[in-house]
DNA sequence: GATGAATGAGGGTTCATTCAT
DNA sequence: GATGAATGAACCCTCATTCAT
C-alpha cells in the first residue's frame, strides 16, 4: 500500500488531471466487471488515454486497484469518520447518525469495488484487508463503543447494553452493501427504510410493553 | 444449474470417490484463490488427477464451480431450511433459532465459497446468484416474516413489528459470513456471542425502563 | 498402406463383422466431418462399440483411414478398373462407357473421402496419393489412351485424335467429384446429363457442319 | 467474409508491411499443412513475428484464413472475371479465352489453399464455398453459357449447344487445378497443351468426318 | 477380447506489460 | 511525456491414445 506514483513530487495540472481521469475510468470498469474481469484496455479507453498511459501512473494493475482505494475511498472513509465520531445529541440520536452514515458509506460504488476486491482477491489483497480492518473497522467499532458507553453513562440505555458486541449494529449496513452488489438487479433495497426499521427494533425492542 | 454431470445415472464406487476428490479439490482452490484465479490444473493436482479428468465430470469451471455449490452447499441449505421453518414455541424463541441457523449458514466455509463466487461475480455467476435469491433469500425472508406475524398475532410481539423489514434481522448473519472471509485471519469471530447479543438488543431494546 | 489389422491371419467370423462396423462408421464420420474434424469417439459410438476397441482393429486414426481406403475403396476401383479394360463396341461406346465409370465412381462417398484426404492432408496422405497414382491414375489413362489408340486405327476417330492428353477426358468426371463435395448443398448435379453433354460436345464438336 | 482488419482505415506503411508477411506466411503454411494442422505458432514464427501479433491482424484462425483468401486470391479472380467477360471475336476463341483464364486461375497456388481449404472444410469453410459458388462458380458458368449463346446466334456453334451444361467446359481447368495439389510431385501438368487438346476435340469433335 | 475412464501433450486465444517511435 | 503495436506467458479445453478392470 505504499507509493503508486512513481514521482510523489511533481504532477503537473494536466498530469492531475489525468490521474483523476484514469481512477475514474477504473472505478467504473471495476465496479462493473469485477476486479479479475477488467481490462487495462477497457480502463484506458474509458479514461480516454492509451494503453501505455496507465502504466506512467501505476506499475501493475493491482497497483491502480490500490490507487482506485487509496485516492477516493480512503478519503471519502475519513471523512465520515469524523462525522461518525462528532460527539452531541442523545447516545440514541448519535447511534442513529453513525448507522445512517456507515449504511451510506457501505452503499457507495467506491465501497462495491472495495468490498468485492477484499473478498474475492485471493493473498493479493491482504494488505488492503489489513488496512481496511486496521483503519476503518477498528476505528468505527470504537466510534459505536464510545456511543453505547455514553449512553449507559448518561442513563438513557440499559446498564447491560456496555457488554454488547459492537458488530451487533453494523449487521445492518454491511447487509447493505452487499445486497447491492448481488441483489440490487432484482430488488433494489430502501437503505432508508431499512435502517430506520433496524434502529426502530433496536431501540425499542420487538416486545410489547 | 440442472446437470453438471453428464450421465447422473451410474457412478460406480470409485468414480463417486472420484468426483467426491475433485469436488473437494475445487473447495480448497477456489477457497483460497477465488473463482477467477483457480486454476484447473491446481484443483487437478489437488485432486490427484489428470487435467482432462475434471472434464470427465465437469463440461467447464463454471460447472465445476457450480457443482461445487450444488453438491454441498444446496444440500446444507435445505437441511437447514427445514429446521427454519419448523413451527413451535413462541415468536421469540423461534426468530432466535431461525437468526442462528441463518448464522451458522453464513460461517461456513461452503458458503464462503459461495459468497465470494457471487460477489466476484462476473456475468457467469448471474445464474446463481438469481438461484440464491429466488431459493434461499426469499425463502429465508418469508420464514422470518411468518415469525414476526404471528408474534404479532398472540401479541408477543407489538403491533408494528409487522411492518418491519425482515431483512433487518438478516444484518448480522450477513456480517458474520463476510467478517469470517474477510477478518477471520486477524479476529475470530464469536458467532454465538454475537447472535445472542443481537437478539437482546432486538428484542428488549436498548432502552431502560 | 502395409498391413492395418495386428494379426492379418485369424479374424473370427464376429471380428471381421465388427471390423466391417469399424469401417463403415469411419466412412460416415471421416465423409461428414473431413479426416482432421473427425473424433474417434464418434466413429465409436456410430459402430456401436467402446473407443478402445477401435485400437484393437486399427493403431491409429490415420491407420483406420487407410483401412477405410485400403478395404473399400481399392476393391472397388478394382472392380470398376475392369469394366473400363473391357474391350468391345466401337470405340465411341468403349470411351462412353470408360467416362460414365469414372464419372460414377468419382461422384460414391468413399471416393469423395479419398478426395478429400489426399487433398487436405499434408504429409501424411502422401503415401496414399502415391498409391493412387500408381494403382488408378496411371491405369485408367492407359485404357483411356488404349481407346484413343483403337478408334483412330478403326478409323473412327480422326488421325490427330491420338496425340491428345487423355486427360482432357478426365475432366468431367473429376469435376463430378469436386462438385459433390463442394456444392452438393447448393445445386446438386445430374451426373449423367452432365457426362452425356461432355459427350456429345468431345463426340460430335461444337460447330456446324 | 467481411472485415478481418479490425481498424481498416489507417494502416502505417509498416503495419502494411507486417500485414503482407502474415499473409505470406500464412500462404506457405496452410499450402504446406493444411488448415487444420497450420499452427498459428508456426505461422507467426514464419512471419517473424510474436503469436499474439496475428491476432492484432486476424481475430480468428479462421479469419486468417478468409484474410489470405480475401486479400490475394478475390482480386486475382476478379481480374480475370474481368478478361473473361470481354465480348469480342468469334464465339470461338471467346470460349478458347475463358477456358484458359479458367485454368491459369485454378492453377494457382493460391487457389490450391482454396480449394484444398473447401475441400477439407469443416462447417467452417461453408461462408466460403457459398461465396466461392456464388460469386465465382455462377459468373463463371453466366460467361460461358453467354458466349455459347452468341456462337449459336451467329450461326458458328450448332443449335444444340445452347442446351449444353455449361459445366461441360469447366471440367479440365479444374482438373489442372486439382492435378497440381495431387499429383504435381509426381508428373508436372502442362497446363498449355491440356487446354489446348481439349479446346481442339471439343470444338472439332473427335470424329473424322 | 472389450471396455471406457483416465491421461496429458498440445492448440487457440487473451491480456497485462513493454518499448520503439 | 504519450502512444499503441508488439510481445509472450499463461490458461482453458480437446481428443487421440493407453491401460486397469
Amino acid at each position: 500500500m505504499e507509493e503508486q506514483v512513481h514521482e510523489k513530487k511533481a504532477l503537473s495540472r494536466s498530469q492531475q488531471r489525468r490521474l483523476d481521469d484514469i481512477v475514474q475510468a477504473a472505478i467504473k470498469v471495476f465496479d462493473r466487471d469485477g476486479f479479475e474481469a477488467a481490462r487495462m484496455a477497457d480502463i484506458a479507453e474509458e479514461a480516454g488515454v492509451a494503453k501505455g498511459t496507465l502504466y506512467l501512473y501505476f506499475d501493475t494493475k493491482a497497483a491502480l486497484m490500490e490507487g482506485v482505494i487509496v485516492s477516493t475511498i480512503i478519503p471519502a472513509l475519513e471523512k465520515i469518520g469524523d462525522a461518525a465520531g462528532a460527539e452531541d445529541g442523545p447516545a440514541k440520536e448519535r447511534l442513529a447518525r453513525q448507522m445512517r452514515i456507515a449504511a451510506k458509506r457501505m452503499a457507495s460504488p467506491e465501497m462495491a469495488i472495495l468490498l468485492r476486491h477484499m473478498i474475492s482477491g485471493g493473498e493479493q489483497a491482504k494488505p488492503i484487508v489489513k488496512f481496511y480492518y486496521d483503519k476503518v473497522v477498528q476505528l468505527g467499532l470504537e466510534h459505536i463503543q464510545a456511543t453505547l458507553d455514553y449512553g449507559v453513562k448518561t442513563g438513557e440505555f440499559r446498564k447491560e447494553v456496555s457488554e454488547i458486541d459492537p458488530l451487533v449494529f453494523v449487521g445492518a449496513p454491511v447487509y447493505t452493501g452487499v445486497w447491492n452488489i448481488l441483489f440490487d438487479d432484482m430488488q433494489a433495497l430502501d437503505d432508508e427504510k431499512l435502517i430506520a426499521d433496524y434502529l426502530d427494533s433496536v431501540i425499542l425492542g420487538l416486545l410489547s410493553k
